[in-house]
This record gives structure tokens, sequence and C-alpha cells, in this order.
DNA sequence: GTCTATATCCATCATTTATCCGGTCATCTA
DNA sequence: TAGATGACCGGATAAATGATGGATATAGAC
């Protein structure tokens, strides 16, 4: 149920360039291609690939701001994390939201066109949840390391 | 240089599963696998897509630890950015990090194995980079939403 | 030691896929 | 009208994929 090096050098690859061919992967670790695709077959079986995905450049699709949020809630009722987390989650602005544990609940990141769009999401959607009590937004100006793979070497 | 709505759905389509197969994508969108294939290709020429990448999963991996770091910098030399930026890119514990605006100056997202892990990077490696004034560590302790695609429809 | 189960690897081959090429049709323009 | 352009399609070919059977090695039970 654990991998090995060989295991690890098909997700490094895998991760950088996930339409390889099968060939081609088993050229670059030598050994066969049925080989290497039967341990990418286990790979997917155990949970470890979780899927395939293109990556796209937010810029080139009108979203160029990159914001983050801090958002607090009041603690009144349990119901509010719940309904806080749906509302956010059917939320396509959104592309992450993290309960931590510090000083705020919790931490969005976002992508929309501009401040403009931000502001509306933030006033109309954001704000309008019930619990909501306070917000810090931080506009990202330059992103210095963007999604950058996983290290599994 | 633009795209219309046929453009948009491939992109959508390719976002959840990169590995589809030509044909399916284009019986899916009801066009010739041909057409379809050049709709990509351009695609790719002018940077929307900018590659494909397996999903791993982070847990499956040993890296059970998120945690998001505000990172305050000393401004006395314009030099202490650029020196980490650097480190930042070179350090492959480190997902993403951005430079905002407000109350701090980089928002760091990180993936390590544990809390211990996670003191070791901070303490031999953040802190010891010149010039770091402050940080803050927001460890998460659910991630509510994770990676979620962007909003092409 | 011997037998069995399991895991890893490999070569081969039928099927599926990607891609190149030629050709059609509609639209626009000189 | 003639020519150019762009989006689309079908067919042919070269390549990749996936399934099968088989070889080898290791570990455990008896």
């Amino acid at each position: 149920m654990d991998i090995d090096t060989i295991d690890r050098k098909i997700l490094s690859i895998l991760q950088g360039d996930g339409r390889i061919a099968n060939v081609e992967l088993a050229e670059r670790i030598g050994l066969s291609p049925t080989s290497i695709g039967e341990r990418l077959k286990r790979l997917q079986r155990d949970g470890f690939v979780e899927g395939y995905g293109a990556r796209l450049n937010p810029h080139r699709l009108g979203l160029g701001l990159l914001v983050f949020v801090e958002v607090m809630l009041d603690k009144t009722t349990p119901d509010v994390f719940e309904r806080f987390a749906r509302a956010v989650q059917n939320a396509p602005e959104v592309l992450e939201c993290h309960m931590v544990a510090g000083g705020f609940d919790y931490l969005v990141k976002a992508r929309v066109a501009d401040m403009a769009a931000w502001r509306r999401f933030l006033g109309e959607r954001l704000l309008a949840l019930p619990g909501v009590r306070e917000t810090r937004t931080y506009a990202v100006m330059e992103e210095v390391k963007r999604d950058a793979p996983l290290p599994v070497g």
C-alpha cells in the first residue's frame, strides 16, 4: 500500500505533464510500458492520483485579480459554519477555502476579473451571509510562486 | 484571439479531465474530432492551456499539514525582497507565495508532514533568511474547498 | 526442501487514438 | 466575379493503449 522510488518518479513526471504517453514515460524511467501502466493503475486505484486536469491561464480567461480574504464568523450557532461552507462551495469565484486555527476562522482564496468584481462579490455574496462578522481582504500584487507541484521525491 | 462558447466548453471539460480522449471530447461537444483538435491546438498556442498535470493526493504522500504564513520583511534594502522570493522558489514545501497589499508583505502556502516538520522548516529556512521580521502561521484544520476549477463558463 | 501464492516485469497483438491531408461550404473583400 | 479566409468534416496512416499469457523472483506454510 506504500510506494517506492519508481512510483515516486512516475508521480513526479505525471504531475508535470499529465498527458505524457505511457511509452515515453516508460522510456524516461527505464521500464517497459506495460509495467508502468500497471503501476499507474495501482497508483490511481489506491488514491495517489486523483485525476488529471488542464492548467489554464487565469489572466487569459479574464480573471486578473487574485485575492485572499480572512473571514471571522459569529460563533453563536454551529449552523453558521455549515451555511458558510455551503455558500463558499457554490461560489465559482472561490478556488479554495480553509478553516484555520488562529486569529480568524476561514481563509478564502478567490479569482475575479478586477477590484470592481471583487467589491460586488464581497458585498453581495460574502457579507450577505448570516454570521459573517468581519472580513479582511488582501489583494495579490505579484504571484511569486504559483501552484507548485507537490514534493513527491 | 478571443474564444467562443465551444472553446470555453473545451476548456471546462479539459480542466476536469485532462486525459479525456479527443474523440470523446468531440462527441460530448457535438463536433468532429478534427475540429476539436484544431481548436485545442489553438488554445494551447495562444496560452489558454498552459499544460496538463496529474492531481495528487497530498495526504497519501505524507503531506498531512497545510499551513499559511504571513511574512513581514524589513524594508531596509530592496535586495531583501529578491532574496526572499528566490528562497521561496527553491523550497519544495512552498506551493504558493504571493506578494500582497495590506497588513503584511507575503502570504505563503506550504505543505509539510506535520507540525514538527513545519517548526523545522520555519526555524531553519524561513526565519534564517535575512530581512524576515515577523511571521504568523495559520494551520489549516479543515479544507472546505480545495483547488476548485477556474470559472470558464 | 518443496509447494503455493504473490508481485513485478516483459513481449506480442488487436483495438483505439491522434494527426495529417485533401476537400466542402460559407463568408468576406478587392 | 474571383480570390482569400476560416471553420468544419472524412479518410488514411502511424502511434499509443490495453489485454493476454508467460517468465522470474520472493516470501510463507508445511
